[in-house]
DNA sequence: CGAATCTTTGATAAGGATCAACGCGCGTGG
DNA sequence: CCACGCGCGTTGATCCTTATCAAAGATTCG
């Protein structure tokens, strides 16, 4: 499939044993928004797309390797980011089951992906993409939507990381991965505590620290460490303003 | 045309008299990707979009407005930023002629867009875009491009804000809007200090302190503050490895 | 020239990073 | 089955970068 040589190399000090893979957390809602890119799932129709299966902690694609195809994401958790050269990483993103990831203008890719647990993935390789899209206009629709999406996440994203304080960040990520837990009140993370801070522009230590103060304060309950319980959703939201 | 009504309330500390309006930078080379939204320069094509003057510091459009059109600048400089409600402002982006924004998914603009100095768009209404996309699927593909690389723009800037020092902060932003400057070695700064500081998640302080600082160690100097001269590029650009 | 705004600089405070150590959970192997 | 080891997470002590508070230059414009 892909042309993944020694890239794993990045992968200094984040790399680690397969996790344990919980039980999966359900999509968000795409709303009917969704349908198109979703066609390699009807059996029957011209596989549009090739479906991939990652363990976790394994990347799918390196920053500068030929971007040939781009994502979509069946179950599991991706995450997209950068690796500075003295180790520093940064997280642009988590992506679910439903999320588009991978798409570029330029012929590499600008940032590296990787599941955060066992996950299933669908490629779709843009050279195919070229001869649907001439019969197809509701695809380029499609990808404009994914790709509009992602912008405004990444907007969002960055008010959290220039001018929200640490309190701020883990609450919003907190509410924001609630609204992908089926019962509402108990948040399963996916991704470690080092995840969660090369996310939010943190360190690990000032992750932790902020779940036992958010806990001290009775706003969540850390039953396990992948495991949050929400015990004042709206005081949490609050933080927020 | 846009319906701006009591909007300017929000620019309460960042509000300033009309900028002086330097010469202007050149555009950034969008290469031959650039043709297909620049059809509204061609005089004689039914005018795709309406061109539009905003004087500086003032507003195109608000958050949660009624998005119904999306932009592209001719000349200028356009931030988009979000407010917080206690005042905090982060700025996404800085555009430049070429530059499309606006893009939207929902109903309502989900940021601000502001003039930094004296600027030209052309505002191309939504719903006009419908039927031009019938005729022309190259449109799409177009507003595609925009969008990833508005993507790929907001991912590199959370690399910034997340996981950079003020000096690298500085540093990048000088040397990105270097690149704007047709003179290599003067940067001709459209934005102020506070519009950086914004852009960079800093105070308009520790901004100031480090330009300082960057001339003390003989990287840049600092003419007016409006007008950099690099005085050490490559020394510059080694402050982000 | 003087008012208003923007920028710079200084002194101090605070939030988060860093350094360090310990505990917990889990899988492995004796 | 228990002991051990290892990765991960938590907590503590301290340091450092950047924010905050304050005030003095610059710059612009009426």
């Amino acid at each position: 499939m892909g042309k993944s040589k020694a890239m794993m190399a990045l992968l200094t000090k984040h790399r680690s044993a397969e996790l344990p893979e919980k039980p999966r957390r359900t999509a968000p809602n795409l709303a009917k928004n969704n349908s198109l890119i979703g066609i390699a799932y009807r059996p029957g129709l011209r596989a549009a797309g090739t479906v991939r299966n990652i363990t976790g902690n394994r990347q799918i694609y390196g920053e500068g390797e030929d971007a040939d195809a781009f994502f979509k994401v069946v179950s599991g958790v991706v995450r997209v980011c950068t690796f500075l050269s003295d180790g520093r990483r940064q997280i642009d993103a988590f992506h679910v089951s439903g999320d588009v990831f991978g798409l570029e203008t330029g012929k590499a890719y600008s940032l590296s992906a990787e599941a955060v647990c066992a996950s299933t993935v669908i490629s779709y390789r843009r050279s195919d993409l070229a001869r649907f899209e001439e019969s197809n206009k509701a695809l380029s629709r499609q990808l404009l939507f994914y790709a509009m999406r992602g912008l405004a996440r990444a907007q969002a994203h960055s008010v959290l990381l220039g001018r929200r304080t640490a309190i701020e960040k883990v609450a919003a990520f907190i509410i924001d991965w609630a609204a992908y837990s089926p019962n509402s009140n108990v948040v399963t993370l996916a991704m470690s505590r080092q995840d969660i801070a090369d996310y939010l522009g943190l360190t690990i230590e000032t992750v932790s620290r902020t779940f036992s103060h958010l806990e001290r304060e009775a706003f969540i309950e850390v039953t396990t460490a992948r495991q949050i319980t929400l015990k004042d959703r709206r005081g949490l939201r609050d933080l927020n303003n």
